[in-house]
Parts: C-alpha cells; structure tokens; sequence
RNA sequence: GGCUCGGUAGUUCAGCUGGUUAGAACGCUAGCCUGUCACGCUAGAGGUCGACGGUUCGAUCCCGUUCCGAGUCGCCA
C-alpha cells in the first residue's frame, strides 16, 4: 500500500544541500538511484531532477525506518525526512557529496516495477525501448537537461520579443487547407460532413493578417505539422518560433533575428556571437558550397572547372555542358593516403542517389591514378587541377551533369561526407550566417511548372520585377535563412504587401484566380484593405536546441516524439477508431486491400 | 514509394561453414556483510533467437513473405 504526503512538505530538492546545511531537518522526496545494502548499515541514492542525495540508514535508525529502507529497490518514490550531517567519507563526484541525510522518516510514496533499463545518464538503450517507456527515458538526466535548455530558449524568445514590443498571439490550430506547400495533417469536420480542416504547416497567413489588422509586432511560440517522411532531423509535429513585423524592410527583420539568436547563445550556452553575422547569397553559397544550407565550420569549397573542359571530346564532360549543366569539383587536401580506391569507388556509388551518374576522380598518390584525365588533352587536365589547386598527396573529385542541382547537391553531400569522415569540422565555436537573395522559383518536374521556393507571399527582388513573367527562374526574393553549423535554423522573408504584385505572382505560379480565391481568398482580400509593407522569420524551435546543444537527433529534443513512420511507440498512435466515430463524421474506410 | 542496415535473456551485445544443453556483461532474486557511492562476496532464476512459410536428417544461421526499428533518396511552400 503506497503512503501520501498527508502532513509532510518538500523542503528543498536533492541537489541542493551543501556542507553548509549540516544540522538542519530536511524533507525530501524523489526515485531510488540505487539502494546500498551493507548489512547494518544502508544507504539510497535519491534522485529527483536537480541531482542525487544520500540518504544514510544505520544503528541510530529506527528498525521500522530500515525494514523499510531495506525493502527499497530502483524507481521506487520516496519521501524522507531526517538530519543533514557531514558524511565520514565524502563522495567527490557529487555535488551533495559533502553530506548525507540522516533519515528518521520514511515514506514508500511508491513501488516500483523494476525499469526496462537503467535510468542514468549516457544509457546505451536503442530508440525503440526508449521511446516506448518514454516517461523512464525522460527520468534520465540527460534528457532533463535538454527539456530544461529547450523551456530556457522558448522562454528567452519570449522574452527577448516582448522587450522589444512584439505581442504573443495564438493562431488557429484548425485551419483551411492549401494544396501548396508540405502535406497537410487533415481533420474531418463533424458539422460538414466531407469537408475538412489541415493542421497548420506554419502560421503564416495569419500573421500576416495580424499585420494587416495592425498588430505591427507579432510573436508566437507555434506548434506546426507537415504529414511528410521524417528524418533524424525532421518530426511531423514541430515549435516554431514565430515572429512578423510591419513597416520594415529586411535589413529590420535580419536585425530583430540576429539579437534573438545572439541572446539564445548567451542565455543558454554562455557564447558570445558577435553581429552583424557574415551572410551569404544563395549564388554564392551554392557555387562555393552546394548548399544553401552551408556548414562554413571547414574548407572543402566547391569550383567550377566547365570553363577547363568547354571544348573537350570527353562525352561525359561536354555532354553535361551542351545539357546547360556544369562540371565541378572538390579537392580532398592530402587525403590520397587515407582514400583508398576501394573507398573512392563507394564514394562513387554513394553519389549516385543524389542523382549523379558517376565520381571522377584523380588521386594524387606517389602513384598518380585518375578515372577520367585519359579522355581529356593535357592542357584541359592542367586546367582543371589548377583550378582545384591540386598538389602530390590530394585527391580531386569531379561530378558533371546537366542539371547544376545535381552538381551541387553530390558535391555539396560529398564535402559533408569527407569532412565528417576525416573529423575536418571544427566544433570548438558555432558558426552562424545569413543567406540572402534565394530565387524566388524553383521548376517542379513533377508538377511541370514553376513553384515559390519559399512561398508564394514573398516579395520579389523590385529588380527582377520585369523578369517575372518572361524569365521566372532568374527572379530572385526578398527571403534569408539563418543557418548554423549547416542547419537551416530559420528563415523568412519580406512578404507581398500589394494586391496587384500578389495577384501578378499567383499567376506566375500557375494558380488561376478562382483556385487562389478559393485557397487563400482571405489573405487576398486583406490586402486590399490597407496592408503595411511586412516581413518576418520563424526558427524551428527543435533545431535551434539540437544546434545549441549539440544533440544530433531531433527525438531527443522532443518529449514525446514520433517514429519514422510518424507513430507514437507509446501511446501506440495512431490507433483505428470506433465505427460510431466514422460514422458521426459520415467517413467510410476502405478496407485494406492485398497487394 | 526506392535503397541500405538492424531485430538473440529485462538491457547492451557475442554466437565460426547449418549440428549435442544458445553464451557474456550489466540488471533481477535470495543469503552474508557497519562507510558504501557502478559497494563487495556466494548462490540462483531468466530465451517463441521479431512472426509466418520453405529448403534440409537437422535452421538463431540459408531462401521467401511479413511486422517493427534506424539511416538515406524522393518528399519537406
């Protein structure tokens, strides 16, 4: 039979006495870390989410006090009261270590099952069991060290925005769906039988709309869905942290972003991250890096070496060139020795799913070998490892295609691969920057037409206006990512504030006037009504504390996260519902069919 | 949807070319122990080798299907 708290009260949590304490009558309450018996004399380990107390039982004890001590085993809850008192030998590791509790009282708040595994830091337990005893995985202190880093940056956002005059207000979770964009997380409509609701992917339309009603400074810490596969860094239910704000160009909203960013590593990390950040446009980060997310924490740049090969006979190079692609390159400095041409021949095929149909390479070993310089003149091979600047002991690998996002995506996924293979990225600081002047399209093979990049309410570059309808793939945006060490870790842009530019931009995309009223006719229409010129940014709130933390999997930045295939291994969702539910909703399931 | 990897005791793992009774560590249970702190010592319990089917005299091992998990490509305005 458990007890209660009837006629006790927590006086202080167990990480907190000191040496200082000893004399005084402490009551605290927490989990068994470990219980020590040593015949006559016992002693527990407890544990709450500040730390671990000793809790001593010996002949001073009370017999009832130590059956009961005794009986304690792993997880159990309890209560005790007693005296704190210098221990006889001090246990060093901890910060309590000086003292222990001499207990008088104490209470089984309650049993135990014994744990699936042991609740301790660094546990070495596979995601699976993890996550299906989730509530156990969160007793460690690991993970009560992240929850508590991810309340500290939610907190600071808020409190950074308000100091700065921006309202916290809550959009809608049930919102209409629009077909662009992410997958949306659907709700069926009991009063509308059919129609539905989409979670939201973000809360952008309304934002903007607080714009329009005059909210010049919006904040939110808002909870988002997107119903597509996830990844190690991707969960379908996510925080962003959420901001807009009016009469502002962007070099306001990079200000107001980088002062939050600045404040989160100072609050939470201790860093100073001194601004203005460096900033990159999205050219130039792709040209050099791959990547409009790059990681500048190490070398590897990317070079451009068509111009070596323009009029080469080489069918691999010439026909990339003649397709409208490039042909490109990374030197891997003094690797030769360390890339074996079996590793090199992996690496190979390990492009491949990025699209690309080979690796040329060239390993500059005391024995030069090369999988494509006997198909180029000499003169074109010179160029190109002068290009690279090549030098005994490199080796140079080269991907050519007709399309530069295949180029750029095996180039700018190889020198991430390399530098994370030969530990050539330098953690000691983070690295935080800018990239500006993102296209505002990008084609859709798929959809065999042109889609926003970012989303259709960006403003486009004013300079590229005239190229809007004529060479959309020019047109370039008023959007900027903040990224850190390689991740985009927020992003935003200057949105469309003018009916006729919106209604210009809608119809470059493709969206006819009817489809764009029935979609986000709201939006349109508040724009005719007066709205301020705006823009904002939004930083994934689970990037943000994996990227401060250094936590590599986004699982561990959430309490109760999803699997890959966006289950929940704990609650078992999602689960089928009963008939009557479907029914109410006027919702028929069709049965699963053998494939 | 594609590709790759994994599933063996509560946990983390080992298990050779298919061969008698499937092992280790930790954990767990019991006993002993007055200064431990990953306590120690002694003894013990604990297995549908993810599931189903096939090949075989014989399958944890080989084959097929399937379930679950991980990574990744596609996807993620």
């Amino acid at each position: 039979m458990a007890e209660f708290m009837t006629g006790i009260k927590r006086s202080c949590y167990c990480g907190e006495p000191r040496l200082s304490d000893a004399g005084k009558t402490l009551t605290v309450c927490g989990w068994v870390q470990r219980q020590r018996d040593l015949g006559q004399l016992i002693f527990i380990d407890l544990r709450d989410r500040t730390g671990i107390l000793q809790l001593a039982f010996d002949e001073s004890t009370d017999e009832e006090v130590f059956q009961k001590a005794f009986s304690c085993r792993a997880e159990f809850v309890l209560a005790a009261t007693g005296v704190l008192r210098e221990r006889t030998s001090k246990n060093p590791e901890l910060p309590t270590g000086d003292v222990e509790l001499a207990v008088q009282q104490l209470r089984i708040l309650a049993k135990s099952e014994t744990p699936p595994f042991a609740i301790e830091e660094h546990s070495n337990v596979k995601t699976e069991t993890r996550l299906k005893y989730r509530y156990l995985d969160l007793r460690r202190p690991d993970m009560q060290r992240i929850l508590t880093a991810r309340h500290r940056i939610a907190k600071c956002a808020r409190d950074y925005f308000d100091e700065n005059g921006f309202l916290e207000i809550e959009t809608p979770d049930l919102v209409a769906s629009t077909p662009e964009g992410a997958r949306d997380y659907l709700v069926p409509s009991r009063m509308f039988p059919g129609e539905f609701f989409a979670l939201p992917q973000s809360p952008q339309l309304y934002k903007q709309l607080l714009m329009v009603a005059g909210f010049d400074r919006y904040m939110q810490v808002a909870r988002c869905f997107r119903d597509e596969d996830l990844r190690a860094d991707r969960q379908p239910e996510f925080t962003q942290i959420d901001f807009e704000m009016s009469f502002v160009e962007q070099e306001d909203v990079i200000a107001i972003g980088e002062g939050f960013i600045q404040r989160a590593y100072k609050e939470v990390c201790g860093i100073d991250i001194p601004l203005p950040l460096p900033r990159l446009t999205w050219r130039e980060a792709m040209d050099r890096f791959g990547s409009d997310k790059p990681d500048l924490r190490f070398g590897l740049e990317l070079k451009d070496v068509s111009g070596c090969v323009q009029n080469t006979n080489f069918k691999v190079f010439s026909g990339a060139l003649a397709g409208g692609g490039s042909v490109r390159g990374i030197n891997a400095k003094g690797l030769a020795h360390k890339l074996s041409r079996k590793e090199i021949d992996k690496l190979g095929e390990w492009v491949k799913t990025y699209g690309a149909k080979g690796l040329a390479w060239t390993r500059l070993a005391d024995k030069e070998t090369s999988s494509f310089e006997k198909f180029l003149a000499p003169e074109e091979v010179k160029a190109i490892r002068e290009t690279l600047n090549a030098e005994p002991g490199d080796v140079l690998f080269l991907v050519a295609s007709e399309k530069d996002t295949v180029v750029f995506a095996s180039l700018g996924a190889l020198r991430k691969e390399i530098a994370r293979r030969f530990d050539l990225i330098d953690t000691s600081k983070p690295c935080l920057l800018w990239v500006t002047d993102f296209p505002m399209f990008e084609y859709s093979e798929e959809e065999n037409r042109w889609v926003a990049m970012h989303h259709p309410f960006t403003m486009p570059n004013p300079e590229d206006l005239d190229r809007l309808e004529s060479d959309p793939g020019s047109v370039r945006s008023i959007a900027y990512d903040m990224v850190i060490n390689g991740y985009e870790a927020g992003g935003g842009s200057i949105r469309i504030h003018d009916t006729q530019l919106q209604e210009r931009m809608l119809e470059a995309l493709g969206i006819s006037p009817e489809q764009a009223q029935r979609r986000f006719g709201f939006l349109l229409d508040a724009l005719k009504y007066g709205a301020p010129p705006h823009g904002g940014m939004a930083w994934g709130l689970e990037r943000l504390v994996m990227v401060l933390l250094g936590v590599e999997d986004m699982r561990d930045v959430v309490a109760f996260p999803k699997v890959a295939s966006s289950a929940d291994l704990m609650s078992r969702a999602p689960s089928v519902v009963e008939p009557e539910q479907l029914d109410e909703l006027g919702i028929a399931v069709k049965p699963k069919t053998d494939a």
